[in-house]
DNA sequence: GTCTATATGCCGATAGAC
DNA sequence: GTCTATCGGCATATAGAC
């Protein structure tokens, strides 16, 4: 399996450590609020705990975001589209007649890639959505939902690939599928080479079954 | 399937509504803390707004509790106690012989009935551990492991019964699976029928896999 | 057991100096 | 761009009447 690693960037932030880049401080800003939202929650995060983490003062905040709901709009702005953008990326490098393994161990691995690598800004998303403003959840609702849409897709396509049991549930499969997914999040430690062990592990899973199988295809 | 459906009570307060119960005024404010909880977050959930929706006045949560910590305890831990008993009361049922199919189909449905009944204890769970203080937080730690455990457990033994594919990890297997049931908190809306399906495509599902078997066994 | 009244403190946000 | 200073509001928790 030659794929590359998967790399993902949280943001410039983290990249330049000088203060050239204008945007520095605004990712900085994010990157923090990113990662006390996910350990503290929304509104038991202040705007004075981002700032004295980011070394500034409260007030400094206002020239970069003009509220502290506009910041956290974008924090979970950036956990739903990115592992988008790099899944359907993945996918879409594959040839057109890839099998049903190859397409669903890819996805899978991306998926992992983006959400584990984008940690603060992915798992600040699942515990504090639904206390945010009605106008930021609906953006966030409807990216979601197109990203469940590109998985229904993706498994109607691995069924024909791949010889799926017409009876299992491809929708109910979409979302236990996607869950075992995002739950990593609560447990996972590890690296690259954790991640690339899971995305295997998870895959076979759900397409041979814990059942020892009568025959199985040669593997590597 | 002659197997009867699984009640969980969330507390005496749905039962009784007349006020002869002395603890019923606690147990309501416990049901109206994990709605709200559940629906708002911890911290953006007030004193005011909970007593508000129990028809009392703030102050008078004090009476039956020291402190919004202490509430938020108590949600907490029911939320992830009651789930770990209906599930050990089910699988305990079984004859000792029971098949793996049996075994996994029991466990979850259990889990699943639990779970999503119980849903404002369950999922104020999922979104507010973290935020709260660490005495609290180390014995619902305990109790999570403990749970986890069961469930290792579990599926050792359905892999002596039910002949298990030697390459599978079991710990990972545990994971994704108890992620899949958990994550069913964000999507699911339905009642015990619905419930009953879910339960019987995830077992499935993890037992045999979304590709075609060569020979399945009978059903029903 | 529930009420009213209040102590004390942190919150988001703004104004204006530098 | 970042600072200091401050406004008005709501938070948890307490005290004591009924």
């Amino acid at each position: 399996m030659p794929s590359p690693t998967i790399e993902v960037r949280s943001s410039k932030a983290a990249a330049r450590s000088d203060g050239r880049d204008p945007s520095a401080t605004r990712d900085l800003i994010l990157d923090t609020a990113a990662r006390l939202f996910r350990a503290d929650g929304y509104a038991a995060t202040s705007l004075r705990d981002i700032a004295d983490a980011c070394g500034m003062k409260a007030g400094s905040l206002y020239y970069h975001f003009p509220s502290k709901d506009a910041i956290v709009g974008e924090v979970l702005k950036i956990g739903v589209e990115r592992v988008g953008e790099v899944v359907r990326a993945a996918v879409h490098a594959l040839p057109d007649d890839a099998d049903a393994r190859t397409l669903l161990h890819t996805a899978v691995r991306a998926h992992l890639s983006a959400l584990l690598q984008l940690q603060d800004y992915t798992s600040a998303n699942v515990r504090i959505v639904g206390q945010v403003p009605v106008e930021v959840r609906n953006t966030h609702i409807a990216t979601r939902d197109a990203y469940e849409r590109f998985w229904s897709q993706l498994l109607k396509r691995c069924a024909k690939q791949g010889g799926f049991d017409g009876e299992r549930d491809l929708k109910l499969a979409r979302l236990f599928l996607i869950g075992a997914l995002n739950g990593s999040l609560e447990w996972f430690r590890g690296g690259p080479a954790g991640i690339d062990k899971l995305a295997h592990e998870l895959s076979e899973l759900f397409l041979d079954g814990l059942i020892t199988r009568p025959q199985r295809k040669a593997k590597g």
